[in-house]
DNA sequence: CAATCTTGCGTTAACGTTATCTATTATTTG
DNA sequence: CAAATAATAGATAACGTTAACGCAAGATTG
């Protein structure tokens, strides 16, 4: 509402010049104790901030990193948000937050805002950008963490982090083949889905691991939300009602799964084992309580965000670098 | 990585001044059509992009939103979210995202650096903050809304969004008691909560409304989680063991009080009825499904920011308006 | 056909900050 | 005690963009 007083009023009523009262709101050396103090007083009590925008544009920096992901409404990403979030306020640094919809042409048009935005760095979250489009839209930035999403060859400025999914998808059956549970049907997610396409891999590692046979029939694709996961998960049981055990894309779609299964009259797990992936918390307020791959993910987030602030400070800091997580299947009631 | 263009230096490579590619970029009158297309031509091949820093400094806008949650890791805030982002995604601006964590300092510290960043406008939601704070620390940005949230007196530049949780409460009860539940428990959230202040007011008015006396013994406060509500509906239920029915402060809270129904062995809805309030997607997931309170939570959050964009663009729209949401009792299994 | 308006483009000066260099003192040193 | 060094502070010029005004040449008017 009311003008903001610049560092120019600052200085004026300080009786020093600009560069005296910048020094002290940076906390760098050139300026007596006595009159930093002074200077720190006033600049308090005129309600002084100094301007983030110009100056980010002398220093090129703005305190500020993209987050991109497909849907914040997914707890999966929301709990990742919140790590990332809680990460980046401890460096005093701000988060833009982008949804992609699963649209690609969304997906470009969020890097492409932030570049205008000239943030700090980005977390970009399962991508589904083609292998060219990604590079390109992904070099202009000063630090990069892939979350979900592979390079061809590695970048600089760039990190990845990555689940591994295939290894969850082969305990998950392994846990499957343990109990008895020959039938395993998979719900892959979207096709586009590169976690997907990982798990799915699992999947048919750990059936070859146990000599079962695929059956292109337990498989089914479908959206990651809970009405995906029904849909699937119907689809699937009235082709092969025989079927003794689905592995879920993620924990959404294994909600979908667990009331498809109540739709045909399958109990779980005695009729129906379930396994989801993600441990997100609906996992454990759910009867029966689901059985699914762990991973932390508020740690996730905030470990994206501790590589991006990294390579922000010191180039070598995770630069290139790929990391991995491996997902813990943590035994409840669904299997 | 590699140094972007100034629009210096595609004014350069056209051979005009640098305000005429301005207009170009802003699709401002005053360059001719052929000249036009050829700077546009050259500008992309270039890989021209306006900085919005630059820009920033001297229209003093942004393009920037600020959006402030207790926490996005609870499904009631990431809906809004989802649904603020669209909206801003439509008119092409950006979206701050900060957890308060329920903690006052935070929430400053939040407020104070999205001053810093010169944001275009805040959308604050349920602020903890005493109201005189609360004032002067909002009266600074060009546009405000605060959701869940009521204002002393109205302020200019500032509107407020609030769901009606008083004729929730009191429909819950309403409800309860049409059902012939009498010994009705509440566990109203936060003592700092305002929607938990109001639904306990609306909780007291149905009590009232049906001849029932108010029983302090009936009442717990509690953390917002799912954990919380377990705690607090234990807690009730030990010390008043023939409670009939409990309306929680939010769905999350709802889960917990089902858990704690589980433990003590009392079946829901037939020795305990629940009501949540919210409607999360996790209320449908659920066994029993949830009734609760429903509220269109992605819209609510798209017009949160609807109402700040007008704000921005006009003065008069929406500017000191109060708008409230009604809540509608959903009747699903848990009541 | 002179007077006015329009169209198309350029010049200059900001916006609020910090980098860099320079100038003035104090302080230490051999 | 002269000379070197450190500490403190200021002046100036960016950073990339747009607002505001200026100016010419062609179009329109009475």
């Amino acid at each position: 509402m009311k003008k903001r007083p610049t560092i120019a009023d600052v200085a004026r009523a300080a009786g020093v010049s600009m560069m005296t009262v910048s020094r002290v709101m940076n906390d760098k050396p050139g300026v007596g104790e006595e009159m930093r103090q002074q200077i720190r007083e006033l600049a308090n009590t005129m309600g002084y901030r100094p301007s983030q925008i110009a100056r980010g544009l002398v220093t090129r920096q703005t305190s500020s990193i993209g987050l991109i992901v497909p849907d914040i409404a997914n707890p999966f990403f929301a709990q990742i948000a919140r790590g990332a979030e809680d990460a980046a306020f401890e460096h005093d640094y701000n988060l833009f937050l982008i949804n992609t919809a699963e649209n690609l042409d969304r997906e470009m048009a969020a890097l492409a805002s932030l570049l205008q935005k000239e943030i700090d760095g980005v977390i970009l979250c399962s991508s589904r950008l083609p292998p060219d489009e990604l590079e390109t839209h992904i070099q202009d930035f000063p630090a990069v963490v892939l979350f979900n999403r592979e390079l061809g060859a590695p970048m600089p400025h760039v990190a990845t982090l990555n689940v591994n999914d295939r290894l969850g998808g082969q305990r998950a059956v392994q846990h499957f083949v343990a109990h008895d549970r020959r039938r395993i049907a998979i719900i892959a997610g979207p096709v586009t889905s590169i976690s997907g396409q990982r798990r799915l891999d699992g999947y048919r590692a750990g059936l070859q691991e146990a000599g079962i046979i695929f059956d292109p029939g337990r498989l089914e694709h479908c959206e990651p939300t809970t009405e995906g996961g029904r849909a699937a998960a119907t689809a699937i049981l009235t082709r092969r009602p025989r079927v003794d055990a689905i592995f879920a894309f993620n924990d959404l779609v294994a909600v979908g799964a667990l009331q498809a299964c109540e739709d045909a009259g399958k109990k779980v797990p005695d009729d129906v084992a379930v396994i989801g992936a993600d441990d997100i918390p609906i996992a454990t307020m759910l009867r029966p309580r689901l059985t699914t791959l762990h991973i932390d993910l508020p740690a996730i987030g905030a470990q994206a965000m501790t590589l991006v602030l990294g390579m922000i400070q010191d180039q070598t800091n995770g630069d290139g670098a790929a990391y991995e997580i491996e997902p813990e299947l943590v035994i409840r009631e669904s299997a």
